[in-house]
RNA sequence: GCCCCAGUGGCGGAAUUGGUAGACGCGCUUGACUCAAAAUCAAGUGCCGGAAACGGCGUGCUGGUUCGAGUCCGGCCUGGGGCACCA
């Protein structure tokens, strides 16, 4: 026989049928009220240039959703786009002098081939790129119409600035005090910038993260903590010889009576006005604005003051008179930016009392302390307890004694409860080249004017360099001078452009019409496909994306281009690819492709036979080189290869070591599942079933019927890898199959089953076996396999027999036996007689069809 | 510091509600086929003892609840993740 009949031939297969598809158009996607829809999306890739490990197991997991939602009768969206601004264009233009717009449209197109090479359900007709001006000009449209809604201001504030990249970040894209691309301690500059109102929504952004039910749990505590929702009050605080009071933000004004200083950030307006006849203090808030805000920066910066000479008044006992400080440990940004100090119950608070030598008053007692020797050392008292050394809230507790304070000032009109949040509008505004233009015109007499409707898309200039550092839109001779589209006189247009996470906030609902010019999406399309049912992507969006995203979406709905508020009704967040490292004696890292296992177990350089180390499990990463490329394994394997290898051996959410072994065992089960299809000598499709089968042949059709029931409820939650180990159980069992009667009608029947439930992991082997089975339909348009009920009914129960809860024996016993018989059989067995001869039964536990437990 | 998750064979992982721990795969051992190798097929494979039958032990450690615990509860250990001058 030749080689080529008697193995399967991938690169062929796997063209033939992405041509096929292709041609057919089986995966355009229609509006169709008739049937449901289901719209599944997976996280639009960086065009970076080529795919990675993580954006085949990402596109894989969500082909398996498209493609078994489709078997079962929805009308499938399955999309794909480029998230195509940022950083690395302009990087790669400064490096190789090559224009973003080229190099990202290259990479597009080198990763659209990677990606049909994958053999992935797309509709490719809905392909978008947010570089281009035909999506970016939608939305600009929506800023202007954010603006118009009151979601969008201009603001001077104190913002963190990366000195590589040359640009602000958004707190969200600052981690541990780092440029979350540079990785270089940020600087805080005073810069005039857009802001979008995500605080407006930060009680409602937090309320609906209970009703995600198909989010994982751990995203959602992300979420809520990053919001970071604390009750607390507002205080009046009045100030020694001004007009005008202190307001504080507290969330324990039960401990009002333990204050012993208040204190203000550096920025905080009084403090500011202070340091303007006050050169010393002037010189300790500069230098409290040089010091970073990394981990590092934090742990060891001392907490300082400078006492300002201000004295506050104690709202609660107007006699007590409370130095006013500067401290470097104040946020400007957090509740009102001024605090009131209580020693005794904040760690803060008493570190900083100590080093000044302020009063430490004990307030609350906790309850199994004695008042009389109570004191506060080291460590703050913070737990719940009884008000003491406190007038009017003596003997409270802790919730009372907040209720007790907010009640009386309120009345006395010096505070009010309030809420603060941890979470801060969006700073969208960004001093870089490839992005999309902030549509605004500066007019020395109007102010910012916005661009008119009729003017849009404001476009980015082709004609920019990159010789220097900072913004080459700000450079450009030409491009920002304009006459102010409100008043006519010459003005400056807006060199700024947005953060790239605004593309990434509504792409979803681009996909559900990509063809509109007039406007984003049509709103009926919108309305037919939204929310997202299905979302595929890494947990490290968990709060950046996915918030800004489900933001974006209740800001499109109050300004009528969606009728829904969150973008996506399911969340799986996938785990990382991993791989183990190699160093040579050099200890540099190698390419597992440098490295080779010998038969000795020894590991060395492939080409020169030096002894390499081999390094732990980690993250697949350029600079510990522990990457293997998708495009060489597809090369050789074959795309359903690498997809069954991405599902089989880990749960998706859980992280997954890509091995040379396990990639092994993928191309195996292909080949044998071939062989065993192309082998088989198989009545003909649609040969009517036999009058009876044999009980070993019954017992094949069982497995079969079991299996189809298993995997669909396996697919159904996602646990892939259980329905390719089921697959694999249906496969090994057919391969068992003996002569019997009825033999060859069954095994056709559990061949075409394993073909049918494999079609969603390895689509271009299933249609390639379903056509050797002599159909003449292809999969893409066979529903999926139902089981039959009759089939699934166990006419036998195995039940364990248990003496003293340890397995003596396992019984094979009638379906729903009665208990008496279950008990008889199982103290009638010689292995269980062994453990309670010449002992007394003092107990029979039966659960039926499970179990027998006997205690002697 | 605060919050969360996870610890199961040599390895990745199974074990819907407490009810036969280790499915499926990888690796390994032995055998068949072959001049040989690869591929393929067959058998075995938690650990200890035993030729076997069989017995003992076993889900990070420890204590508890229960006829019965990988699963529930308390205390610890280890690993991972998130947040962190948030008043």
């Amino acid at each position: 026989m030749s080689r080529s009949r008697d193995r399967y031939n991938v690169k062929e297969t796997e063209a033939r049928w992405q041509a096929i598809w292709e041609d057919r158009g089986c995966f355009h996607a229609r509006e169709d009220d008739a049937r449901a829809k289901y719209y599944v999306l997976e996280m639009f890739p960086y065009p970076s240039g080529r795919i990675h490990m993580g954006h085949v197991r990402n596109y894989t997991l969500g082909d398996v959703v498209a493609r078994y939602k489709r078997a079962r009768g929805f009308n499938v969206l399955h999309p794909m786009g480029w998230d195509a601004f940022g950083l690395p264009a302009e990087n790669a233009a400064i490096a190789n002098k090559v224009h973003p717009a080229r190099w990202t449209r290259e990479n597009i197109a080198a990763m659209r081939t990677q990606l049909k090479a994958m053999g992935l359900s797309y509709d490719w007709r809905r392909e978008i790129a947010t570089c281009e001006p035909e999506y970016y000009r939608h939305e600009q449209k929506m800023f202007l119409d954010f603006l118009a809604a009151g979601l969008v201001y201009r603001k001077e504030s104190w913002v963190n600035w990366d000195p590589v990249e040359h640009t602000v970040l958004a707190n969200e894209q600052v981690i541990d005090g780092r440029g979350w691309r540079s990785g270089v301690p940020v600087e805080k500059r005073l810069l005039s910038q857009w802001f979008l109102k995500i605080t407006e929504y930060a009680d409602d952004l937090l309320a609906a993260l209970k009703d995600l039910e198909r989010w994982p749990e751990r995203v959602r505590l992300m979420q809520e903590n990053w919001i970071g929702r604390s009750e607390g009050m507002r205080l009046t605080f009045d100030v020694e010889g001004a007009e005008e009071g202190l307001e504080v933000f507290t969330t324990r004004p039960d401990t009002l009576f333990g204050a012993s200083f208040c204190a203000l950030s550096p920025n905080h307006p009084l403090a500011q006005r202070a340091a303007a006849d006050n050169p010393a203090l002037a010189d300790f808030i500069a230098e409290c604005n040089r010091m970073g805000t990394s981990e590092e920066a934090i742990e060891t910066a001392e907490k300082k003051g400078f006492d300002t000479g201000m004295v506050a008044l104690n709202p609660v006992r107007p006699d007590q008179r409370l130095p006013i400080y500067v401290a470097n440990f104040v946020l400007m940004e957090y509740g009102t930016g001024a605090i009131f100090g209580c020693p005794a119950h904040d760690q803060r608070d008493l570190d900083f009392a100590r080093k000044y030598d302020l009063p430490v008053v004990p307030v609350v007692l906790p309850p199994d302390a004695d008042a009389a020797d109570f004191a506060i050392g080291a460590e703050p008292y913070v737990g719940d307890g009884t008000l003491i050394n406190s007038e009017w809230l003596d003997g409270l507790d802790v919730p009372a004694a907040k209720r007790a304070v907010a009640e009386r000032l309120e009345a006395e009109g010096r505070g009010a409860r309030t809420v603060s949040y941890r979470l801060r509008d969006w700073g969208v505004s960004r001093q870089r080249y490839w992005g999309c233009p902030i549509p605004i015109v500066h007019c020395p007499d109007c102010g910012a004017v916005p661009v008119p409707e009729a003017e849009l898309p404001v476009t980015l200039p082709e004609d920019v360099d990159f010789d220097q550092p900072g913004n080459p839109l700000d450079r450009h001779p030409t491009w920002k001078h304009v006459d102010c589209p409100s008043c006519g006189t010459p003005a400056r247009r807006e060199t700024d452009t947005f953060d790239t996470f605004f593309e990434s906030s509504w792409y979803f609902a681009r996909f559900a019409d990509p063809w509109s010019t007039d406007i984003g999406f049509k709103r009926a399309a919108a309305d037919y496909w939204l929310p997202v049912d299905q979302y595929i992507g890494g947990i490290e969006h968990a709060v950046l994306h996915l918030l800004y995203s489900r933001f974006f979406t209740r800001a499109l709905r109050r300004c009528g281009y969606v009728g829904v508020d969150e973008p996506f009704a399911g969340l799986l967040t996938q785990g990382m690819i991993c791989h183990e490292t190699y160093r040579d004696e050099k200890g540099d890292w190698l390419f597992p492709s440098e490295v080779t296992r010998l038969d000795d177990g020894r590991w060395v350089r492939a080409a020169t036979g030096a002894p390499v180390t081999v390094g732990r499990v980690e993250k697949m990463s350029k600079s510990k080189k522990n990457v293997v490329d998708p495009e060489g394994i597809i090369a050789t394997y074959g795309a359903d290869t690498a997809r069954l290898f991405m599902l089989s051996d880990s749960p998706p959410e859980r992280d997954l070591e890509w091995t040379d072994a396990g990639v092994d065992g993928a191309w195996r089960y292909i080949n044998r599942l071939w062989r065993m299809v192309i082998g088989a000598g198989l009545p003909p499709v649609g040969a009517p079933a036999p009058a009876s089968f044999a009980p070993e042949v019954t017992a094949v059709r069982q497995v079969t019927h079991r299996t189809i029931a298993a995997v669909t409820d396996d697919l159904e939650r996602f646990h892939f890898n259980k329905a390719v180990a089921r697959i694999r159980e249906l496969t090994n069992a057919l391969g068992e199959l003996a002569e019997g009667e009825g033999a060859g009608w069954a095994l056709r029947e559990g061949l075409e089953t394993v073909v049918r439930l494999v079609n969603p992991m390895t689509p271009h082997l299933a249609e390639e076996l379903w056509r050797a089975l002599g159909h003449a339909t292809m999969l893409v348009d066979t529903p999926w396999p139902e089981a039959d009920p009759a089939l699934l009914v166990e006419e036998t129960a195995t039940v364990a027999v248990q003496v003293n809860g340890k397995l003596r024996a396992t019984l094979a016993l009638a379906k729903d036996a009665p208990r008496e018989e279950a008990e008889a059989a199982a103290l009638a067995d010689p292995a269980v007689q062994k453990f309670t001869a010449g002992k007394t039964i003092r107990k029979v536990i039966v659960v039926p069809n499970k179990i027998v437990n006997v205690v002697v």
